[in-house]
RNA sequence: GGGCGGUUAGCUCAGGUGGUUAGAGCGCUGGUCUCACAUACCAGAGGUCGGAGGUUCGAAUCCUCUACUGCCCA
């Protein structure tokens, strides 16, 4: 590539659009199913096809992204496999409401209509997410995209469902579920949020049968009482115990039910008298069926009271609990209210509050599933990072109940099942059978119920590889090398993942787990359109650009900390993007008729050359080892530290001198070479985290072939070690840094050169410096440096007084000695402070005797050393003090 | 109720195995439009690490208690 001029600002929409669209067109992100090249896969958690892109998905996908375009440089085969979930419920719901918006209902138009339309409107509106990944420049090999309910993943599905069933780890049962009237369909307990809201306890009188008196029993959902079918007390408890046994009439409908008595029963709460609803709430089903209880549904599937709710017949649930207790104060049976809050179901889709539904449902038999996945994790074949997730891990894991995977909804996998008209028998297999094996019959119906979404989605690792066919995709890339998700859906689907990967492929579906932070705001809210505190990461993109807003993702994420995010932190990252393409335009003038010199001129490089070296090899072991460590902060703020503080602050200004006045040929060639060396290697390094600018930058240097995606990654390198170099560099930055700091503090104009006097501390020192004068001048806006032997007292100078050097200013017609004195008494109380903590660990005899040899050695001599430096300063305030009266 | 985390400069956060004179970015103060960058440069001020106790020669770092706060699960 040849050398292009850049402008002067950074824009970052000239530059985006166009990389993509050419990674895209030369097949850069391709994957090899079969390659020389060591295999680094990772699986995206699908997103929604209904969903857009919000903050907590580009964060996810940053960091894939990072890990990916790391590993694909560093020349393994990386795959990041992409696609999309069909989002069952979620997909229904949108298209539902489009058919309403119609006045039509997905009844009026019958199953395979509905479906058809489904897919229609996938086609046209879903997958909106997916070029907003590409806009966030998620470099996923986008050939090889799928989706849930693709062909190949369906046939996955149907795989796994008969084969648990064969094996009786899917059943089908009657049991308690929570149900969502408003979505219609079963849910599982995971897709239950619970929420504190609000409540009254209401207090009811039942009385006995036999006119003895009255039970009061204290409930949250008077309405449920239509369906009681007992009272229970503690068997311990002494107000009840000679009363159980008894009969006591229900209010309104007159039923006659038993109190009994059960452990489960807390008798301090409420009055210790729990009415039994077995059809309406999960504990009492429980208790209900281990007491022989009947059931009796009072609400239907719409949250409508039903048949056998007598007057209350036709009301919705809410409804009737106001009415009923209006009755209920009319005629007694309402003993007193008060409030209290205790936690609601809530649908997770659309927040309707959860009806607990006694229906017949599937259900996967977890225990047996979940064992090895425990097992895997504590055994580390997976890792959990950070590693504090593992016991949330296990801890779910191990009081995991059956799934219920069994929905009401069209838009999914139907289950394949099913049932003989005729003889009653059931028939599960993979495909649609003609007759019925056990009665010939052909009067077959299909299992109406589809399975959850998060079915497929546990399959994902390996049914995206091309699972259960033998591919060699899936030979090359499972088990994947790592999986990036937030916690929140640990248990939906990580550990449902695990479980089936286990099962099915023999190994676990990924290496390691990086679990990453939740998106919040300055409040420490979870963001969310509800609250409409959402930062949209499009617009954050559009006004600072992609990588300014990637790289300040990855600034945030620390390990185990939630990210608190608000504009004004991300627009400190633009900064940082203009400041790389400044340094590189910088760079970019000063290469023009650059040759590259010949290797033996290289031999001799110059001092700032094998510093900046000798910073950028720590840098790129610092950056590979938080990378590796999924250690995302630390791997951008070195490289940040690195490029700012080091390579421009430093070192671009430290080679001006050879490339404006040039002593030599020979010495700006060596200085341009190193510039673009230097370059080119952290412009590779920042490409993880920054793909557009970095290309773009990449393909207007010289000496650089094709695309950064697939440039190799750079490498620590021994030879570029040079402590000695480092430590030569701090005697130049610390004189520079103190005529800076005199300047600075005594208001000297920077347009202004002054006279400098140096005592360098060792004849090293003097060698650099003297040496290096030019530079010093240059950095520091100084006319003359006179160097000074030991005892030479200069007149009329601001002092500062280093480890390496002394400085000394000549003030004379400067400033006055008045800020110079109050400089230096400031400067000896500062020491002071220090000194006074140094002391008091020394004439602590403890500390002498048992703190390790070279830290006392090393207090020592801080404290010689800031004694000496403490005197210097002392004696400098004298001289001014006598120049004073002078 | 159970579990996990947080509490460090005005704000947002770093500080793997205790030795620090506690760091960064933003903000703030003063100066500069200096030939890559004012989305910049130079200089500076500002915390004793929520509180109490303990272990230790030595604790922001380990232990106990406590306060406040966030999340997850009931």
């Amino acid at each position: 590539m040849g050398l292009r001029k850049l402008e002067k600002v950074f824009d970052a929409h000239k530059v985006e659009d166009k990389w993509y669209e050419y990674w895209i067109k030369n097949d850069l992100f391709a994957a090899h199913d079969q390659s020389p090249k060591k295999a680094y896969s990772i699986v995206i958690p699908p997103p929604n096809v209904t969903g857009t892109l919000h903050i907590g998905h580009a964060l996810n996908n940053t960091l894939q992204d990072i890990l990916i375009r790391l590993k694909r440089m560093q020349g393994y085969n990386a795959l990041w496999m992409p696609g999309m979930d069909h989002a069952g419920i979620a997909t229904q719901n949108i298209v539902e409401k489009k058919l309403a918006e119609e006045g039509i209902t997905r009844h009026a138009i019958g199953r395979e209509e509905f479906i058809k339309r489904v897919w229609e409107w996938k086609e046209k509106y879903g997958g909106i997410i997916i070029n907003q990944l590409k806009k966030l420049g998620a470099s996923c090999d986008w050939k090889r995209q799928r989706f849930t309910m693709d062909e190949g993943l369906s046939k996955a599905v149907i795989e796994v469902f008969v084969r648990l069933y064969n094996e009786g780890l899917i059943y089908q049962g009657n049991y308690i579920i929570n149900w969502c009237p408003r979505c219609q369909t079963a849910l599982s307990d995971l897709e239950v949020e619970h929420e504190p809201t609000k409540g009254n306890l209401f207090y009811l009188k039942y009385p006995f049968e036999d006119k003895t008196g009255f039970v009061i029993v204290a409930t949250t959902r008077p309405e449920t009482m239509l369906g009681d079918i007992a009272v229970a007390v503690h068997p311990d408890d002494p107000r009840y115990k000679d009363k159980i046994g008894k009969t006591l009439l229900l209010p309104v409908i007159g039923r006659k039910i038993p109190l009994i008595a059960d452990e489960y029963v807390d008798m301090e709460f409420g009055t210790g008298a729990l009415k039994i609803t077995p059809a309406h709430d999960p504990n009492d089903f429980l208790i209900g069926q281990k007491h022989d209880l009947e059931v009796v549904q009072v609400i239907d599937e719409s949250g409508i009271m039903n048949e056998n709710a007598a007057k209350y017949k036709g009301l919705d649930r809410f409804e009737c609990r106001r009415k009923i207790i209006e009755d209920f104060k009319k005629d007694g049976t309402l003993v007193k209210i008060e409030d209290y809050e205790h936690n609601i179901g809530h649908c997770y889709r659309c927040k309707t509050i959860i009806e607990p539904y006694l229906s017949k449902q599937w259900f996967i038999k977890i225990k047996p599933l979940a064992e090895p996945a425990i097992k895997a994790v504590k055994e580390g074949r997976t890792r959990i990072i950070p590693h504090q997730w593992e016991r949330v891990y296990f801890e779910w894991m191990e009081n995991i109940r059956d799934w219920c995977i069994s929905r009401q909804i069209w838009w999914g996998h139907r289950i394949p099942v099913w049932y003989c008209e005729d003889c009653g028998e059931t028939i599960v297999q993979r495909n649609e059978p003609s007759k019925c094996p056990k009665c010939g019959s052909t009067n077959l119906k299909q299992e109406d119920d589809v399975l959850d979404t998060w079915f497929s989605s546990a399959l994902w690792p390996f049914s995206t590889l091309g699972w259960p066919e033998e591919t060699l995709a899936l030979k090359t890339f499972y088990p994947t090398s790592v999986l990036v998700t937030g916690f929140d859906i640990l248990f939906f689907w990580v550990a449902r993942m695990m479980m089936m990967g286990i099962k099915f492929m023999g190994d676990v579906p990924f290496r390691d787990v990086y679990i990453h932070a939740l998106v919040k705001d300055l409040q420490g809210q979870k963001m969310s359109k509800t609250r409409g505190n959402v930062i949209d990461p499009l617009v954050m993109m559009e006004k600072y650009g992609t990588d300014a807003f990637r790289f300040a993702l990855s600034v945030f994420t620390v390990q185990g900390r939630d990210i608190i995010l608000s504009e004004e932190r991300i627009s400190g990252y633009r900064n940082f993007a203009n400041k790389i393409w400044n340094a590189a335009r910088f760079s970019i003038m000063n290469l023009e008729g650059f040759d590259f010199p010949a290797e033996s001129e290289m031999e001799k490089p110059d001092l700032f050359d094998r510093w900046i070296m000798h910073q950028l090899n720590n840098t790129v072991e610092e950056v590979i080892s938080s990378l590796d460590e999924y250690r995302f902060n630390e791997a951008a703020q070195s490289i940040y530290q690195f490029f700012w503080h080091e390579f421009c602050d430093w070192y671009l200004e430290l080679i001006k001198p050879h490339l404006y006045k040039p002593s030599s040929l020979k010495r700006k060639r060596r200085a341009q070479n190193t510039l673009l060396q230097t370059l080119i290697t952290a412009i590779k390094l920042l490409h993880p985290f920054m793909p557009f600018i970095t290309e773009e930058i990449y393909q207007s240097l010289p000496g650089t072939e094709g695309s950064i995606v697939v440039a190799s990654f750079p490498k620590p390198k021994k030879e570029s070690e040079d402590y000695q170099a480092y430590k030569d560099m701090t005697v130049i930055k610390e004189a520079i840094n103190s005529i800076r700091n005199i300047r600075g503090e005594m208001d000297i104009h920077p347009s202004k050169y002054i006279d400098v006097f140096i005592y360098p501390k060792d004849d090293n020192a003097l060698k650099i410096l003297s040496e290096h004068e030019l530079w010093i001048k240059e950095l520091s806006k100084v006319e003359k440096i006179s160097y000074l032997k030991e005892e030479e007292e200069p007149k009329k100078c601001a002092a500062a007084i280093g480890d390496r050097v002394n400085i000394f200013v000549l003030l004379e017609g400067v400033v006055d000695l008045d800020k110079e004195k109050k400089r230096l008494m400031k400067e000896i109380s500062n020491i002071d402070t220090d000194l006074s903590f140094v002391k008091k660990k020394l004439s602590n005899k403890n500390f002498i005797e048992k703190a390790p040899r070279e830290i006392v050695e090393k207090e020592k001599r801080k404290k010689e050393k800031l004694t000496e430096k403490r005197e210097k300063i002392y004696k400098q305030l004298e001289r001014i003090q006598r120049i004073e009266f002078a």
